[in-house]
DNA sequence: CACAATTAAATTGCACGCAAGTGAATTTTG
DNA sequence: CAAAATTCACTTGCGTGCAATTTAATTGTG
């Protein structure tokens, strides 16, 4: 593999400021994010990755911990305690599996189930205070989407 | 004020997915360029934020933490800790501000000054692991901007 | 079937991010 | 000018994120 040469070229200084770069946009808007959510959650007792998590059961139902974490790119050093902190608040149970028993199974209680009906609600509220259009949500959405494919995918080429 | 009807609508299935979500894409996209980072700013010895902060100071030269808090949208219990780090790390300097004692100025160490002779490299890699064009990178940024801008200013209506 | 390699979850350690509270300095007000 | 209100930074406490390690279970191999 011959690496091409990594040539560094002079940016213009007007490039290097933070407003202009698109890594800061993206990290300030997910922070815009979770603090619009905060107070819609707050009343429902979620934090923001909780209500990520909720979302993949209700939409999936019972799943391993491996699952939930390859839908929200967490690991389990992350789950973890999340998991236990939404079991203590009676919104999930964790059984092991008997088929595999490294795998522990989440899956919702009715209090869990019951929650889904909140749904509506919160998305309804985030929509009106994203304030964009259906069609710039969704050119938004698959922008990023495919902003991330290309990021994840780095082959940490350096180290 | 009489509040309008918060009609919660039905919204259909299909857009209540996890993939579906723009919080969601936001959100992994953030956690994506982190990572994306890591690699190249592991060699300088610099986290994602404290790479940020170093952004504003070799932009603007000296600032208060207030302002450096401005400019990144964190707040002082983010930033007292980090920038006690960088102090440690040898690349920024903390004086309380003579005229007025309640503010501690930053500003760069000639070796957080030197650093910035890394920016190119930097922003060279992540460019090319982003993989978008110019014109795409801009009006991401420019659709961020706006929604971060909507989402900021949401009045928190119910509590 | 024993034994090495792999896999899943949990744990540990560190660095954010943010709410809430503290303490010191400055500004506002009477 | 003195007391009250405000401002700034720091600290504390809690919940993520993630790397690295640990423990237990399963799979692969001879």
């Amino acid at each position: 593999m011959k690496a091409h040469t990594t040539k560094t070229m002079e940016i213009p200084q007007e490039e290097k400021r933070l407003e202009k770069q698109l890594c800061f946009a993206v990290y300030a808007t997910a922070h815009a994010f979770t603090r619009a959510y905060k107070p819609i959650l707050d009343k429902v007792g979620l934090t923001y990755p909780q209500y990520l998590v909720m979302l993949v059961l209700w939409e999936r139902g019972e799943l391993p911990v491996k699952t939930i974490g390859e839908q929200l790119d967490l690991d389990s050093g992350t789950l973890s305690p999340l998991l236990k902190r939404l079991e203590q608040s009676g919104l999930i149970k964790r059984i092991r599996d008997l088929r595999d028993e490294r795998q522990v199974i989440v899956s919702l209680t009715p209090r869990g189930e019951a929650m889904k009906g909140e749904i509506d609600t919160i998305m309804t509220a985030i929509g009106q205070a994203a304030g964009c259009t259906l069609k710039e949500m969704a050119e938004m959405r698959d922008m990023l989407h495919r902003l991330r494919g290309n990021l994840g995918r780095t082959g940490t080429d350096g180290g």
